[in-house]
DNA sequence: CAGTATCCTGTCCGATACTG
DNA sequence: CAGTATCGGACAGGATACTG
């Protein structure tokens, strides 16, 4: 990316749209959770150039989301697997995946989550294990951590600030 | 985005990321949930030039992402605030978060997220409401939907039978 | 099958200056 | 305070040709 270095930053999110952010490697991941591997399937699945392809591929191997293996000796053949970091990232892009369900299908679902156990549809939620509460509205906070710098306690400081100073019932009301 | 158009892909990962594919949307987002509202504030927490954080405010604002209101007339301001869908996008970003930390706080979590009804943090997880199951492995699967097109069922079909060839043992692996 | 090599374009983004 | 206007650089991404 061009822009400014995040990777002093201290919130997770910038740090990991650093290394996923770009648009191509979600789309990857997406594929590689329905057990794609090859540069080929890749390729073809997504219509992708191949050279964009081998760059994306190569940046996800770097930051650890893919492993490349070799599964063939004469002649050297390679595929891509998920490594645990990878296989990780699934959560995220399944509460993507159901966020855009939810408000992008008014033609319908072409395609769906399912528990194979069950058969059902699944329309996975965010919760809290410890409590099992869906996490959302204003109970639930990001605050400064244990290893917040001087930075983020400041600047969280003068967010509660302006806080006090307006009520944010808009973003309440979302209950 | 200058990539190929992919508002006709059925897939909603797509789909969303075309309306906050960039980077700096999911991190005006971000602030907004902490209840940022004005374009100054917006500008001095994300160090943003200021002719982006137009576009990317402006963007977010046609998606349906945040409301442009109107808080005082004589001068006339505005701010933006949060709309249901972009409230509801909120659990992306917290599952995005939750990766982060779990990934990439080596030295510590700068921030975290916490109940403030117990006081504890949260380490949220994607759960199944129906059966209270966090979602994860190979017992949940993307099928086609009820409103799947042909070339998705086929594309499926595809995968189906490369699974066949070769059982991916190796996603199943990550439990 | 699994890429590499080249060339090109669009645009994301930063920097800076200016305005009601 | 809440932007607009203009400029320039870096790179994501596309198209195409070629290779072991």
């Amino acid at each position: 990316m061009q822009h400014t270095d995040f990777s002093s930053m201290p919130c997770p999110v910038a740090r990991g749209l650093e290394q996923v952010g770009e648009w191509w490697s979600i789309l990857i991941l997406r594929d590689a959770y329905y057990g794609v591997t090859r540069f080929d399937e890749f390729r073809e699945r997504l219509g992708i150039a191949p050279n964009m392809l081998t760059r994306r591929l190569k940046k996800l191997v770097e930051v650890g989301m893919l492993e490349r293996r070799c599964y063939n000796q004469h002649p050297p053949r390679y595929e891509y697997v998920l490594t645990d970091r990878g296989r990780d990232f699934r959560s995220v892009v399944l509460a993507f995946f159901a966020w855009g369900n939810r408000h992008f299908a008014e033609e319908g679902r072409a395609v769906i989550l399912i528990d194979t156990v069950t058969g059902k549809e699944v329309e996975p939620v965010l919760t809290d294990p410890a409590t099992g509460n869906v996490v959302e509205g204003l109970r639930y906070r990001v605050v400064p951590g244990p290893a917040a710098t001087d930075v983020i306690r400041s600047r969280h400081a003068k967010l509660e600030q302006a806080r006090q100073r307006s009520l944010p019932a808009d973003f309440s009301q979302g209950k």
